[in-house]
DNA sequence: GTCTATACTGAGATAGAC
DNA sequence: GTCTATCTCAGTATAGAC
């Protein structure tokens, strides 16, 4: 009916050129926050392309397979982990433990980032994902008792409360309850006088993936 | 060059006939250990059927969709939950908690039935198993609060304990780490003199899915 | 450095026989 | 109650242009 001209078909504008590695890091943060919301398997390569901005074969090309995605996803995420860790330990001793769960919780502000790491300990079974995740976990429990100096009943405190708390991000228990339920009282044990901070973190609508 | 009739092509011996509720039941058992083992979006139809002994279609046509199988994997797994915990109550009150974390430990005897739930509650952000999983996280809270008669700090530090306890299980460190490595500490920690009972419970070879 | 086109495979689900 | 055959789509990865 119209001319043909008139019809555009939106030419899907290319990535502007980047750095390497500058796209390297946009990616992994991509595929950081995807693999965080929607586990190993469930992430698909063309979900982190759409969040990255570039197109799904080269999400490939950068990185080879999702496989390896994903452990250089791992690796990034337990270098920031160590890395606020370790930026945390600077004062009296004293503080230093309710520091160091700061300096956690200050993690959930990078979409996924602690989920990634969760659902990568979930998959102990899988021969390539299974020893990286062990040996990443292997690290922080020998940075906790040694670097950080923490006898072995507060390390073990520190890491299960973290663990309950990746679990109530994962379950995004923010989005959903009010105040009722009772998931507010455990939500104040967890993260006490940072509820708000922390419910602003969890994605509340529906993600471009 | 020899008779038709001497290779047989093993004909794949089809399940006997079973009572519904009973295939159901051990459809479900074998979707326990493999979700658990590979987590949602890992785990095909096939792998449980496999597992199961029957066929891929016949575990679509008894529930009707993967999702729903994993829904009815979550009901099943919060139900024994929940009857393991109540089974655990009879006894003095000193003792209980005590006993409570037992049952939960008693729980691994049950490949996968942890891991499913650590893999439900990891994916919060999905529009149909994230309300399930919220919905029973919160009857555990709630158990515990209530029918358990636990203080909120009593509560937490028990389902923290248990988050912790899953991470080891699921990452599977027992096959992989021996008697050095630290990790030994963390696992006395978690589940003390209990650790070859715990290792026993790990799938140390590969599966038939 | 980044894209389009496409080959290939795997997996969920349906149809229909026994 | 259970299977075989099969349709269909989604998703990883490759080839090659720009």
């Amino acid at each position: 009916m119209s001319s043909v001209t008139s019809t555009l078909p939106a030419t899907p504008l290319p990535a502007p050129r980047m750095a390497a590695d500058e796209r390297r890091e946009s990616i992994l943060a991509a595929a950081t926050a995807v693999f965080g919301a929607k586990s190993y398997a469930g992430t698909t390569t063309d979900d982190v392309a759409r969040a990255a901005g570039v197109s799904q074969p080269y999400v490939v090309r950068l990185f080879g397979t999702k496989q390896k995605l994903f452990l250089a996803v791992l690796d990034r995420t337990v270098g920031k982990l160590l890395a606020a860790f370790r930026a945390s330990m600077a004062g009296d001793a004293e503080t230093q433990p309710t520091r160091m769960g700061e300096a956690y919780l200050g993690l959930l502000s990078e979409r996924g980032l602690l989920q990634s790491l969760s659902a990568a300990f979930l998959l102990g079974g899988d021969p390539e994902i299974g020893p990286a995740a062990r040996a990443h976990f292997a690290d922080v429990w020998r940075f906790l008792r040694t670097e950080a100096g923490m006898g072995a009943e507060t390390a073990h405190l520190f890491l299960s409360q973290g663990m309950l708390i990746n679990t109530l991000v994962g379950l995004r228990v923010g989005t959903e309850y009010g105040a009722n339920s009772g998931m507010t009282e455990l939500f104040d044990l967890c993260v006490p006088d940072k509820v708000d901070v922390i419910l602003a973190q969890i994605p509340t609508a529906t993600e471009p993936w």
